[in-house]
DNA sequence: TATAGTGTAATAGTTAAATAGAACACTAGG
DNA sequence: CCTAGTGTTCTATTTAACTATTACACTATA
């Protein structure tokens, strides 16, 4: 997997899990890909996917069962409240970032839907079960 | 000021000078404030000013006159595109990973409009001259 | 020519992220 | 009981970002 060398990658695959979780392609309660898989499927270190388990365990986004392995928690509502912070940030981060280069709200949704009408050519995938 | 701890200083340097440059409170062919300067300001290291520098004189976006100082480019159609650069990349992450998390075009824009409609109390600073 | 203000470069040390590798703890099933 | 498959923890090492400090190069001006 190709990651943002800008962002821990560890951060990245933190995103990367919820999307599947939020998505459906892992749906609550289910179990995920054992640490050394995601390892390899992910091309990282077994460390670095635990440390983006251990937070989101922390969270109680996921649940873990020692000798078992790690289940999305069947929390519905934990789950929407992930997903609604997610898009809050992002809505979040590029309102502030356009409003910082003088965009009215007026052209920042404007340029959004502009953006969508003429974007072209895009790759969609994300996939956890390859 | 403050800095996001999952982004590298020197790049948060970049979007921060991107922003004065393009909302005119760094006009074309403004001096820049010294690079020791700049680094007080911004509570870092003058290396790590200089990194962000650098990358910008390579670009082409500012361009630094030894013994002088540092100043922005003349060149409007460079910062018209470097704007434009800007408001893509912030427009493509918002779109790809609200589709990642299965809003459709329409929703993202309408959630957009409904954050707009809805933040509250936020904060519009951004001072080069404090 | 001396000095202050600029950018530039180099060295050395610190820290966080990531890696490699090993070991330990628990569960399920033969 | 043993083994294979899980999660968990630990130590050591590498790398990139950042810092601290010093020195050097150039410009303007008194």
């Amino acid at each position: 997997m190709k990651f943002d060398d800008k962002i821990p990658i560890y951060y990245q695959i933190k995103t990367y899990l919820y999307h599947a979780m939020l998505t459906g392609k892992l749906q609550p309660g289910a179990q995920l890909p054992a640490v050394r898989q995601l390892a390899v499927d992910l091309t990282v270190n077994v460390n670095t996917v635990q440390r983006a388990l251990a937070e989101m365990i922390t969270e109680g986004t996921i649940v873990s069962q020692r000798g078992k392995g790690n289940f999305v928690t069947e929390d519905q509502a934990r789950l929407a409240q992930l997903k609604e912070t997610l898009v809050m940030s992002q809505l979040a981060q590029v309102y502030r970032q356009l409003h910082a280069l003088n965009l009215s709200d007026t052209e920042i949704v404007a340029s959004l839907q502009r953006y969508i009408e003429h974007r072209e050519g895009q790759v969609d995938d994300k996939s956890i079960n390859d």
